[in-house]
DNA sequence: TCTGGGGTCCTAGGACCC
DNA sequence: TCTGGGGTCCTAGGACCC
């Protein structure tokens, strides 16, 4: 539309949940730490933290300070993993609520410098700085301030023309990293990087890419993009030429309406359907408690309830069943899920049992158990028919 | 030492309707 | 007479992201 480059950010926490975490533990500044797991670890007497080497479990490494990360202990690593790499680094658990609670202070004070807020989860956001006044430089400048006094935490934000700019720029230097990009920096900045960094660009795409020798987002650039379009589909294959090249013209998303909302849990150890008939039935009831408080919360019914299993084998599976009229209630919940569980073959043991609501509909819509909205005739309309 | 929990979007086939 | 074509909904799976 307009011919004016945009002026676009996104600013991301730096190792939010462990700097979270800092703030409660300031003496654990400087060491190694991870966030995980799901109940706190014992501690050994003598110790005032827990440590990774003394975890048993199947929890995953929310996030890790820099300290642990330079032994290799990364987000999404399994904690057995983990303290093989780094046994003495310190485990704390997670304090979601804490984290949300910071959360909302860092975007409350990032609103104060600049409005148009694009919530991309608890700990990044993107921006859209075209209007408001001020060098790239000086607002980048300000948006740290602002965050560093509202939090006492540090962030990195990128700026460049678009979202998919921006995003890799945050990443360039990191920690409390400001780094402003033109087209004109691809070459030198972006293009040297591997085709991974880019967001849309998963372990599957990047192993693809790989085999075909494209390893760096410049090698990717300069690939032929009829040949990207015969290997990942015509939508992707362009997408992917487009990505490399810099180019995005994706609009920031400033509110959005929950689509689904879902409870999952992995158990302590694998259960069968039939031996531990009771301890599932148990689980399942309590996760769709909790889906009910989640659709009470938000005030809002579900239109049709999904089931998500995970075997031993890691195996995945799904099954959905749209309802005749959406619903709210455990109860009702649990009856559907139970529905879908019987289209499973329950043979194999299982790790994960969880419970989704999707085609959502808002509560103060749902009258009278209509699915879907009324046909109301326009006035002047009427049709002899309807007396009843 | 196997791999959490909460989401979104895309694809693809079949049912069903006009 | 031998054979349409489009549109939408539903379901399952998978890639990806934070």
């Amino acid at each position: 539309m307009s011919g004016e480059p945009r002026r676009i950010a996104h600013l991301d926490m730096d190792a939010f949940f462990a700097s979270v975490e800092l703030l409660e533990h300031p003496e654990l500044k400087g060491l190694p730490v991870v966030v995980g797991g799901r109940r706190p670890v014992a501690t050994v007497p003598g110790q005032p933290y827990p440590r990774l080497k003394d975890y048993a479990g199947r929890g995953v490494a929310t996030t890790a300070t820099y300290e642990a990360r330079a032994f290799g202990v990364h987000s999404g690593m399994g904690l057995m993993k983990a303290a093989a790499l780094a046994p003495e680094a310190i485990l704390l658990p997670a304090h979601f609520e804490a984290y949300a609670r910071v959360s909302r202070a860092f975007k409350a004070a990032v609103a104060e410098v600049a409005p148009l807020i694009e919530d991309r989860g608890i700990d990044e956001i993107y921006l859209d700085l075209t209007d408001v006044p001020g060098t790239s430089r000086e607002l980048g400048l300000r948006l740290k301030a602002a965050v560093r006094q509202a939090t006492g935490l540090s962030c990195s934000i990128g700026i460049t023309p678009n979202k998919l700019l921006s995003k890799l720029a945050s990443e360039l230097e990191k920690p409390d990293g400001l780094t402003i990009l033109g087209l004109e920096d691809l070459p030198a900045r972006i293009w040297p990087l591997p085709c991974r960094a880019i967001n849309g660009i998963g372990p599957k795409a990047a192993a693809k890419l790989e085999g075909l020798h494209l390893r760096t987002i410049g090698e990717l650039a300069r690939a032929d993009p009829a040949g990207l379009v015969e290997h990942f589909g015509r939508s992707y294959g362009a997408w992917l030429h487009e990505a490399a090249h810099g180019r995005d013209d994706r609009p920031l998303t400033l509110s959005r309406e929950p689509k689904s909302i879902s409870r999952e849990t992995t158990f302590e150890r694998d259960l069968h359907a039939k031996q531990d008939r009771e301890a599932l039935s148990r689980i399942l009831l309590d996760l769709c408690e909790r889906l009910a408080q989640d659709l009470a919360r938000k005030g809002v019914l579900a239109g049709s309830v999904g089931i998500k299993l995970r075997f031993e084998d890691f195996q995945t599976v799904t099954r959905d069943q749209t309802l005749p009229a959406p619903i709210a209630d455990a109860e009702r919940l649990r009856e559907a899920a139970r529905t879908c569980l019987k289209r499973v073959d329950l043979t194999r043991k299982l790790r994960l049992l969880g419970v989704r609501a999707g085609a959502l509909v808002q509560a103060d819509h749902a009258n009278s158990g209509a699915t879907r909205p009324v046909e109301v005739p326009p006035p002047g309309l009427f049709d002899p028919m309807d007396l009843t």
